[in-house]
RNA sequence: GGGGUGGUAGCUCAAUUGGUUAGAGUACCGGCUUGUCACGCCGGUGGUUGCGGGUUCGAUUCCCGUCCGCCUCGCCA
């Protein structure tokens, strides 16, 4: 077997006048005539002309050299020598090529389904490229998003590492805990009739590692929740997550602050600056969002003060309701004129839009070249003109969209909707990176059909150090020490202060309608953990595929995963999920409920 | 579970709105080609139009069902 010398990436002018192997697949093959084939050698590293000059060789290699096809698997030996020709300056090794002397076939490719070429890649249907995903990854894109993967593999571990945080391992075949996302559950062979589950996260491991006194600890660790993937979201993912003890929230918030700017620093050469904060209600109030994209302006004006005044009955409507203590509201968008111009078919298709969200419609209205109201809603506006312009620092030009509803839904539909105004202008600008921490969260959200509070981060988030007294007397207004941070509009990472007192735990678990009995079954081991002295902790917990989608700037996080699972949970590679055998199904003491489909 | 969208040659797409033998590019096969480099030129193989029904003289096209991919709402403590 030939050995190579070299990477297809490597040769350039200095080796020329070297003999040299190189290894790799056959990127492209030019038949020039009878005495000469051109093909480019790729590897993972790049591709190398090698020329065949069929006069001088040896019949063994000219009928190898003729055989050869796109993804053949060989090695050359021979030559590296200043090409003949024309240099190519679009290859790194455009000045040279080698002279094939020897070659090895390794191994034919039979007909490809589809080709590795990236030009290629954008165009072909997913389906196949997941179901070829060998062939698929062969791309130089793909090969590079690889290896992007690995560095931030590779500095995260050197940045925390530094930072005195141990990395733990901590277990897959954990119990199921029903509160939060549904559990991927395995079957237990040796306890008949009982379940294990995989984890949706190790927070309780860490909280635990935490009373163990390990201090800081860190794993990259997969998670899976058993939930409808999206475009940004796998049902098994991987986190880095993370636990400190004898901190508070700006003491966790400043470490991984530090470490995303050194993420950046190292893979992009990328300065951010100091991560500002925003409150949980201010996001929401101003862009409609617990995750807020700052890139652009177009932010959320609240004009229920005024809404009520202009005798348009939705808005009426809307702010008669109420729920929670908050009156129902009316939020505008001033789209203004050096954005660009709406057409009335977009406008009207916000409508739609903003159904999705649960809203009734959008009201709409322009404010005319010499400053009156047109279209739309005008007609109600015009008798308070003055103080609505004035109220939303409108200009002639500008186009108004309003949305009236609950706050909860008006905030939410007239925060997409921004979004979607952004989008179709495009007017979110390329290049930046705006990140920005969210913190003051609500510690509960209430649950009508429950007809109970629900924990809006986690049942083991802490409420903030002043906002105790709270926890009784008024959970809705109940302020947590969660976090999050946000770039460009998608959560990246999430985490809080926990409770680290046992009287404090039951207290929320309470609240979130756990028995007594209930949280010492399901969580009785965290419960006598924390009377053991438990240190106070908090953490953090980023999603290493959306950071690595960022960094390789795709939006499809299937992109940054080796394997990744489709929209209804399966891997078409490997054909899974599968049927099993009855015996099998004996040994882990499960009956079908349904009849299993036939093998494909 | 809901909404949207797509499925035609190995791959990417077309088919004049229901009408003759379903076309093109690419890949593949054969021939030509001594400086190409997403080589070029000539020729060829290749089709259960996702699957199952229905309407019709006739269905890729219309209808019903179903499967699969993608986007999305719900969901994601």
């Amino acid at each position: 077997m030939l050995k190579r010398t070299h990477t297809c990436g490597e040769p350039r002018a200095t080796h020329a006048g070297n003999t040299v192997t190189l290894c790799g697949w056959v990127n492209t093959y030019r038949d020039q005539g009878k005495g000469l084939v051109f093909l480019d050698l790729r590897d993972r590293d790049g591709l190398c002309q090698v020329v065949c000059d069929l006069e001088d060789a040896p019949p063994h290699v000219v009928a190898a050299a003729r055989s050869l096809r796109r993804e053949d698997c060989i090695a050359v030996k021979g030559l590296l020598r200043k090409r003949a020709g024309d240099p190519n300056l679009k290859l790194a090794t455009g000045e040279v090529e080698l002279l094939a002397a020897e070659i090895e076939v390794f191994n034919k490719a039979i007909d490809l389904p589809i080709l590795p070429d990236d030009h290629d890649a954008p165009k072909i249907n997913e389906e196949i490229r997941l179901k070829y995903r060998y062939l698929d990854l062969r791309r130089p894109s793909m090969q590079k998003i690889l290896r992007e993967r690995h560095r931030v593999l590779q500095y995260t571990r050197q940045y925390f590492s530094g930072q005195r945080f141990t990395e733990i391992e901590t277990p897959l075949l954990i119990k199921s805990t029903p509160e939060g996302a549904r559990d991927f559950l395995v079957p237990s062979r040796l306890h008949p009739g009982d379940w294990y589950a995989l984890p949706q996260s190790p927070q309780l491991f860490k909280q635990i590692l935490m009373v163990a006194g390990c201090e800081r600890y860190f794993q990259i660790c997969r998670c899976l929740r058993d939930e409808d993937p999206r475009a940004d979201r796998q049902a098994e993912f991987s986190q880095i997550d993370l636990e400190l003890s004898f901190v508070d929230r700006s003491d966790v918030m400043d470490v991984m602050s530090g470490f995303v700017q050194g993420l950046w620093k190292e893979m992009l050469g990328v300065d951010v600056p100091t991560i500002t904060r925003m409150t949980w209600i201010d996001a929401m109030n101003r862009f409609g969002s617990d995750k807020p994209d700052t890139r652009f302006g177009l932010e959320l004006h609240d004009i229920s003060a005024l809404a009520g005044k202009c005798g348009f009955k939705v808005f009426d409507e809307a702010l008669a309701k109420s729920r929670l203590g908050k009156s129902g509201c009316v939020k505008a968008i001033v789209v203004p004129a050096s954005m660009g111009q709406l057409t009335r078919k977009m406008t009207d298709s916000y409508a739609d839009f903003v159904k999705t969200f649960k809203a009734g419609g959008v009201a709409v209205t322009k404010i005319s070249a010499t400053g009156t109201f047109e279209t739309g809603i005008a007609k109600f506006v015009e008798p308070i003109a003055a103080e609505f312009k004035a109220a939303l620092n409108a200009q002639p030009g500008d186009t108004i969209l309003m949305v009236a509803d609950h706050w909860e839904i008006a905030v939410k539909a007239a925060g997409e909707l921004r979004l979607k105004v952004a989008d179709d202008l495009k007017a979110v600008p390329a290049g930046m990176w705006n990140f920005l921490w969210v913190i003051d969260f609500p510690m509960f959200d209430f649950d009508e059909e429950g007809n109970r509070w629900v924990a809006m981060h986690h049942p083991f988030t802490s409420p903030n150090p002043d906002q105790f007294d709270l926890l009784e007397s008024n959970p809705g207004a109940c302020v947590s020490a969660g976090y999050d941070m946000v770039l460009n509009g998608s959560e990246i990472a999430g985490g809080s202060i926990r409770i680290h007192r046992t009287d404090v735990q039951e207290k929320v678990f309470k609240l979130i309608g756990l028995t007594q009995e209930d949280a010492d079954r399901k969580f009785g081991f965290l419960l006598s953990a924390l009377r053991h002295g438990a240190p106070p902790h908090g953490g953090m917990a980023f999603g290493l595929d959306r950071l690595v989608m960022h960094l390789c700037g795709t939006n499809n996080i299937r992109d940054v995963i080796a394997f990744p699972k489709t929209q209804s949970g399966g891997d078409l590679m490997i054909d899974a999920p599968g049927p099993v055998d009855d015996e099998q199904l004996k040994e882990l003491h499960v009956r079908r409920a349904v009849t299993q489909k036939a093998p494909a």
